[in-house]
RNA sequence: GGUCCUGUGGUGCAGCCUGGAGUGCACGCCGGCCUGUCAAGCCGGAGGUCGCGGGUUCAAAUCCCGUCAGGACCGCCA
């Protein structure tokens, strides 16, 4: 039906017949004899010079056939690649007419998302969402052929799963010919991935669609998709390389250039200095250690396991209202106060001076450490949590974001490994531990002594990788021998008995020669938000979901019919 | 389950605090004029359940209560 796409004709095309087919952009008309039609497609649009009487609307679907030429001097566009040329004796076909759009199909104006979701078909066609459909096809692309030349295998695996009581909740799906039985849909595909790894498989990856019924956000959809790794006789580095290597394949299509440095971190450290998990490497502000400064210190509020100390580049200009603020940010964060020194000037023999609630109790000595300690300058304020290590650092650390962070897609892109997170995140109320990963992840060697004298202090051989404040992914080395899986499972609370109800297909694999193995899964709509930057994994997605799970679009979810239900074995309750 | 923000012609917003006739702006739409525009321009016009329900009041887009929808976040996401 056409010869070129509408983004695509240049000077050198002069003098060619050509077809074009795409949508009416603008029509600007002249009167009777002159009017200008823009059609677009996905790669741009050309400027059609046609009779004034044309019949055509916005968002009428065309193809015009014409002759390119250079456009009369002086009316050249510089802003359209197509801009030095058009199409000029046109004959124009009318392939579908169009009601006015509900909204303009232009990135310059912004409409509300739930309009753009019940129209998206319409919404799709605006550059923005274009690009960002393109920008994920090349991510895709560039990380399956990174895994590939790596030797990784694809392989696909069920989506009717079976309940695996354990972590997010599932999406059941009725087992028609098992009247009151249940496959669900999987929230990743981690134990099948094991299993191909028992299966000799050696090296898999999968791009992976993953379901969680649990409550939406900006970085979380019900469906979203994985790249999804399983290596056997590998280390975590092992992993790490192979998964980086594929990220980075992935940013350079992307975007044209390759991250720098991937720097690895392990977790305690980047508590230490970052308060968080995830670390946004985009910007310094680390957390400082005040605990030798404030040692011996008369001010019980600076009395405590642990003193943190966050320097705010030229925060004394923040005003006193602000400063209040933060302390209740604080306090809302859990800590039990935050206490805030701004630097005024320095006395004459070298001594700061603080402004602060708490200044006339500190010592000289502890007015200068807390100075020194965190590198300020006259105009910085310093806030101080002293709390447990935890508390404080998390605190402080999301207070760095709060006033640090630069905007999503400014600031470069910082890639990071976090490696050794503890085995457990936590005890549950009946002082049980809490898996923090996935109970399948391999407690550190040097920590398996621990498992009952102290889980809590047990490191596991899991590791994320962070770009920008932004949790891509996970992965751990796996428990590859049923006795330590079924230790693991002990120090779980799950029960011999229940571990077989739950996990018993895949220790019965555990059984029957396991190679040792690890993985990972990158979270490829984060990674693609990233790339676009948009802070928004809906903007990357086709058809997406609302935060309450609807498609405005389609309307889902709706009832079933009776004779579905019945089919199903089903009844439903009324609320 | 919870906290906060938003809801006004097709679209985006102002009006709400401090109640007084659906008042306004921009875009779009319809009609007219216009032979070099490019988000064309000029003139005219149409288009409204102020999300929905209740309350207060002589009077509610505006104040109060409830509810629905969208969004941000907490919980949740092994």
């Amino acid at each position: 039906m056409r010869t070129h796409m509408c983004g695509e004709l240049r000077e050198g095309d002069v003098g060619k017949r050509v077809r074009l087919c795409g949508w009416v952009a603008t029509r600007r008309e002249h009167g009777e004899h002159l009017a200008f039609v823009d059609l677009r497609d996905h790669s741009g649009v050309t400027q059609c010079v046609v009779g004034g009487s044309v019949e055509a609307r916005s968002e009428w679907v065309l193809q015009v056939e014409g002759t390119v030429r250079r456009r009369p001097a002086g009316n050249e566009n510089p802003e359209l690649p197509t801009g030095d040329v058009e199409l000029a004796d046109c004959n124009v076909e009318v392939l579908a007419r169009a009601e006015p759009p509900p909204f303009a199909v232009d990135d310059r104006v912004e409409s509300d998302e739930s309009v753009r979701l019940r129209y998206r078909y319409v919404d799709l066609r605006r550059p923005r969402m274009q690009g960002n459909l393109r920008l994920r096809s090349r991510v895709l692309t560039a990380l399956r052929e990174a895994m590939l030349r790596q030797g990784f295998c694809e392989v696909e695996t069920p989506l009717l799963w079976t309940p695996t009581p354990e972590g997010a909740r599932e999406f059941a799906v009725p087992a028609r010919l098992h009247r009151g039985e249940f496959y669900v849909l999987p929230q990743s595909p981690q134990i099948a991935k094991q299993l191909l790894m028992v299966g000799g498989v050696d090296r898999y990856f999968q791009m992976a669609r993953c379901l969680r019924d649990e409550d939406l956000r900006a970085d979380r959809q019900f469906e979203f998709t994985q790249l999804d790794v399983e290596a056997s006789f590998v280390s975590a580095s092992d992993v790490r390389e192979a998964v980086t290597e594929a990220v980075v394949e992935a940013t350079e299509a992307a975007v044209g250039e390759r991250p720098g440095e991937v720097k690895s971190i392990s977790w305690q450290e980047a508590m230490d200095r970052y308060g968080v998990d995830k670390p946004d490497m985009r910007f310094e502000m680390e957390l400082v250690d005040l605990g030798e400064v404030f040692a011996g210190t008369e001010v019980r509020a600076m009395a405590a396991q642990c003193v943190k100390g966050l320097r705010v580049p030229a925060g004394a200009q923040l005003s006193r209202n602000r400063v209040d603020a933060l302390a209740e940010r604080a306090k809302q964060l859990g800590a039990k106060g935050l206490a805030s020194f701004k630097v005024a000037g320095t006395r004459s023999g070298g001594e700061p001076v603080l402004e602060s609630a708490l200044e006339k109790f500190l010592s000289a000595t502890e007015r200068a450490g807390l100075v020194s300690a965190t590198g300020a300058v006259p105009g910085d304020l310093i806030l101080v949590v002293a709390d447990s290590w935890r508390t404080a650092c998390e605190v402080l650390g999301q207070l760095r974001l709060e006033l640090g962070r630069p905007p999503v897609g400014t600031g470069g892109r910082r890639l990071c490994w976090v490696t050794d997170f503890p085995l457990f995140e936590g005890l549950d109320d009946e002082g049980v531990p809490i898996a923090a990963h996935h109970p399948f992840t391999m407690p550190h060697r040097e920590d398996l002594d621990l498992l009952d004298s102290d889980p809590l202090a047990v490191r596991s051989e899991a590791y994320d990788l962070v770009l920008n404040g932004w949790e891509l992914g996970s992965g751990s080395i796996r428990i590859h021998r049923e006795d330590i899986q079924r230790k693991v499972f002990d120090v779980l609370g799950i029960s011999p008995e229940d571990a077989e109800a739950r996990f018993g297909f895949l220790l019965g694999a555990l059984r029957y020669g396991a190679p040792p193995h690890g993985g990972f899964a990158v979270g490829v709509d984060r990674l693609v938000a990233l790339l676009a930057g948009e802070e928004n994994i809906r903007e990357v997605i086709a058809f997406p979901k609302t935060q309450s799970g609807t498609d405005p679009l389609t309307g889902a979810p709706k009832p079933l019919s009776a004779q579905s239900l019945r089919e199903l074995g089903l009844r439903v309750e009324a609320r």
